[in-house]
DNA sequence: CTGTATCCTCGAAGATACTG
DNA sequence: CAGTATCTTCGAGGATACAG
């Protein structure tokens, strides 16, 4: 009944850790070092703070980011990849160029497509 | 107000692309040439037949894969990816690698962080 | 500045039954 | 076999206000 070649493997993991609206983003705006919350929030722009905290939480909960508060006034905190999140920046990357490159055939394809009615194929 | 780095860049259509349960599963499970419907349901295992068909759909309005509908009884449909949806196998496949090496990691980071309460940290 | 709590909306996704 | 329609559930994510 379950399943064939993905059910429990690995990949499926991988995939629901990245397969969010955020999480990809904030991964990539840690890759340049540590950021602090409110730098992060403003790096990417759109998101909010409750989702931006959730979102790290998580992250640091699966071991890929690592979250330093200092005991300073006004508060500073900042989040870091761990090694272990920081292996995730190429499969990232890999992402990111694809889209760089192809972002405007899918434009296009989808401006196309959108002209035909849905099950009109030819 | 807008956003930075991220905000309207190609990248975040990508990861809006895939970021889904299932895109990047479809996806992959359709690297391998064209497969019908409900082979694919199967393989993947788990998705239902309604979403399965909402994600190729989506998948076919973006351009990313093609449906050929045989005109046969029974009926017969077959997906596979485009040229372009087959440049995506490769990122996809990195993300895949990468958990083949880090799922567990991953899942011994979070054994470890569930047994400390959440903002105990040292 | 950082983080939490509360409320609310919205769409993803599942179950089921039905049509071509 | 493929696909649609309907109903429902559930949680992600946004807004806001408040706390340390």
């Amino acid at each position: 009944m379950e399943s064939p070649f993905l059910a429990d493997c690995p990949a499926r993991l991988t995939v629901e850790l990245i397969a969010d609206k955020w999480t990809a983003v904030v991964l990539y705006g840690l890759s340049d070092g540590p950021v602090r919350h409110g730098e992060l929030a403003e790096l990417i722009g759109g998101i909010s703070r409750k989702v931006l905290t959730q979102t790290l939480r998580r992250l640091e909960l699966h071991g890929l980011v690592n979250r330093h508060a200092y005991a300073e006034v006004p508060p500073r905190v900042e989040y870091e990849l761990t090694p272990l999140g920081a292996t995730l920046i190429d499969p990232i990357h890999m992402l990111t160029e694809w889209a760089r490159e192809n972002g405007e055939a899918v434009l296009d394809a989808l401006d196309v497509n959108e002209r035909k009615p849905p099950r009109a194929a030819a």
